[in-house]
DNA sequence: TTCGATCTGAACCGATTGGTCTAAGTAGGG
DNA sequence: CCCTACTTAGACCAATCGGTTCAGATCGAA
């Protein structure tokens, strides 16, 4: 579970070529990281690398694909249920836009977009990983507050994708086209009581 | 206006390179198209293409800005501000999903998305020519909208963000990270009109 | 200590890249 | 017709790329 120590060691080294791959890939992209770049980051013998990986296209799918699919759930939790609906949409709400905003989100995001024609897999990864696993937790927690009479929703999944896509307004956008670097913590509170706002005045009981 | 015939000639040969770099920086991206074969293409010698352009970076920012400006003009039109609030928006928001998930609207925002750290002035050029002129023609509406009693907002940037978002919702996404190819057409209207309820039922009157 | 598996470093390969250069060819206004 | 500016094809360059190979170092288990 730790992910820097497989269990499967296919080879004493296997685990550092992975994670230089992680640190080059995320920084470079596909094509602007060299392979000779990737092994001496690692540590490792350009050699020992084609041992794991006959081919750049495996080591870095390999990667993108695991690098996919932790990052949702450790940043996309739908904890704290027991809170008032408007609460803990909040509270879900702004750890859902750290994560977004985050270098790392950003990075991951940027080339899945970009390489998701030369690896279409890699896309659908992403996707699953990401906005479905997010919907699938909104979904379920919609559900229950349906039940419980605190919510009105027709469509739970559509109604999730619409609090997915309230949640990237002017901020996501301007982060991802560099338009502005740190966001205003006054502009992410308006963004996000925004689309919360928005939310429930469409969805509220 | 034309675009295959610009004004400024600085030689015979000059629509032709800009012609030729333009199909192949869109179907390849940055990396991906080789100057030799933008020549080819272009049915240009490449002394003739390096005598336009120094340089293959400057060749593709004059290209993606031009196409980015050029993007949004011609499909986000916000005609019809005779129609009464719903079939307005209706109306403008099928042109403007028509347009996101067109191929060629696709293309640009991956290529833009990739390349907005190597060429942070193209990010920033794409936001411009896309989102941010859609929110200001939206703005402007909503504005006189509001003026007639017809809606109610605050702030009406903000509305125009949320919009915007809105649309993006479900097909998208999708389109993006090539879960599905061509959507369905009951789906495109489902999220429209889901669009337009949640909007109108935050902004309506 | 021994033995097989793993790792190393560097040399090497063919292909492709962005970019330069040259010497000859062509178009069009005077 | 001529002159100038533009265009041409392709040879050429150095650099980089992904990938291979191999003789020897190093490891871990028995």
């Amino acid at each position: 579970m730790d992910g820097t120590a497989p269990e499967i060691k296919r080879g004493r080294k296997y685990a550092q070529v992975v994670a230089g791959a992680r640190k080059v890939f995320l920084a470079e992209g596909f094509e602007g990281a060299s392979v000779d770049y990737i092994a001496r980051e690692a540590g490792v013998s350009k050699a020992t690398l084609y041992s794991y990986f006959p081919d750049k296209r495996i080591l870095f799918v390999e990667v993108a694909k695991e690098e996919c699919a932790r990052q949702a759930d450790r940043a996309l939790q739908v904890d704290r249920t027991d809170l008032p609906v408007r609460e803990m949409l909040s509270h879900m709400a702004h750890s859902m836009m750290e994560f977004l905003t985050s270098e790392f989100a950003q990075r991951i995001f940027r080339i899945c977009v970009a390489e998701s024609d030369r690896f279409p897999e890699l896309g659908q990864e992403f996707y699953m990983s990401g906005p479905q696993l997010m919907e699938d937790r909104l979904s379920t927690y919609f559900t229950h507050a349906v039940e419980r009479g605190e919510l009105k929703i027709d469509d739970v999944r559509f109604a999730a994708q619409q609090f997915e896509a309230l949640m990237k307004a002017d901020i996501f956008v301007k982060k991802v086209f560099n338009i502005v670097d740190k966001p205003e913590p006054a502009q992410v509170d308006r963004v996000i009581d925004g689309a919360i706002d928005t939310f429930l005045a469409r969805y509220g009981a």
